[in-house]
DNA sequence: AACCGTTCCAACCGCGACTGA
DNA sequence: GTCAGTCGCGGTTGGAACGGT
């Protein structure tokens, strides 16, 4: 068994600091993302490169968009869900400023919920046969490298591979979801200047055009 | 005011995938 | 082809906040 960096001594847990938290967004605006086992060390905190990866992705970043999630975005992920199950990550980069925790963390807090009393089975994500998953050998890099789908698209680092990511963009909604999503620019990261954009300035220029491709 | 149950969310854990030597 | 290091994802947990009694 492989030995998990962050079990190491002298690691603080629980709870980031403010001042931890200033010292990962100075490295990272400095730095930049990526290499996150070494930015602990480089940046001079007490945590493991897991954490900080965690800490930056789902509450530093200055994409990101916080408070309630909107009806728009809750009807996304609904459908988003019933088509690609609890993939997370695929979900939260079709929403975005929104990421795979925090929709996770609403689905399993409100949304299962909300489906529940629906009287809605949320256990089942709706595959449909006809329509390849991203297992599908037929589906391959060949496919999705000729698709103008994906031809043009930048590796996302969310973390899901271009192929990956390209697979699931063949699939079609399910016959039986009204899925009307909208295909728009791709979702752009603006980095460390967007700090200071406050949250209620993120929730007035909601649109209710939500990005389907990144 | 005190207690208790529920909700919410940040953070952790374990595992599989990926990558480079 | 193999192996070790690293990364990213999804599931789970812990605890603070909140609401009801």
């Amino acid at each position: 068994m492989k030995r998990n960096s962050c079990e190491k001594q002298t690691i603080n847990r629980g709870a980031w600091s403010s001042q931890e938290d200033e010292k990962l967004v100075k490295y990272i605006c400095t730095h930049g993302e990526g290499r996150w086992r070494t930015i602990p060390k480089a940046a001079g905190l007490l945590r493991c490169g897991k954490s900080c990866r965690l800490r930056w992705i789902n509450y530093l970043r200055p994409d990101i968009k916080r408070g309630n999630f909107t009806e728009d975005e809750d009807d996304l992920i609904i459908k988003l869900h019933a088509l690609l199950g609890n993939r997370w990550s695929l979900i939260a980069g079709r929403l975005p400023g929104r990421t795979d925790n925090e929709i996770k963390n609403h689905w399993n807090s409100r949304l299962s919920r909300k489906l529940i009393r629906m009287g809605v089975d949320r256990s089942k994500p709706r595959w449909i046969s006809r329509v390849p998953r991203a297992e599908d050998p037929a589906l391959t890099s060949e496919t999705c490298k000729s698709s103008p789908l994906c031809r043009d698209r930048v590796p996302d680092d969310g973390g899901v591979s271009r192929e990956a990511s390209c697979r699931e963009d063949h699939l079609s909604p399910t016959s039986d979801l009204n899925l009307d999503l909208t295909i728009s620019l791709p979702f752009a990261l603006h980095g460390c200047e967007g700090q200071e954009r406050s949250h209620e300035s993120a929730e007035e220029t909601h649109s209710p055009t939500l990005l389907l491709f990144r």
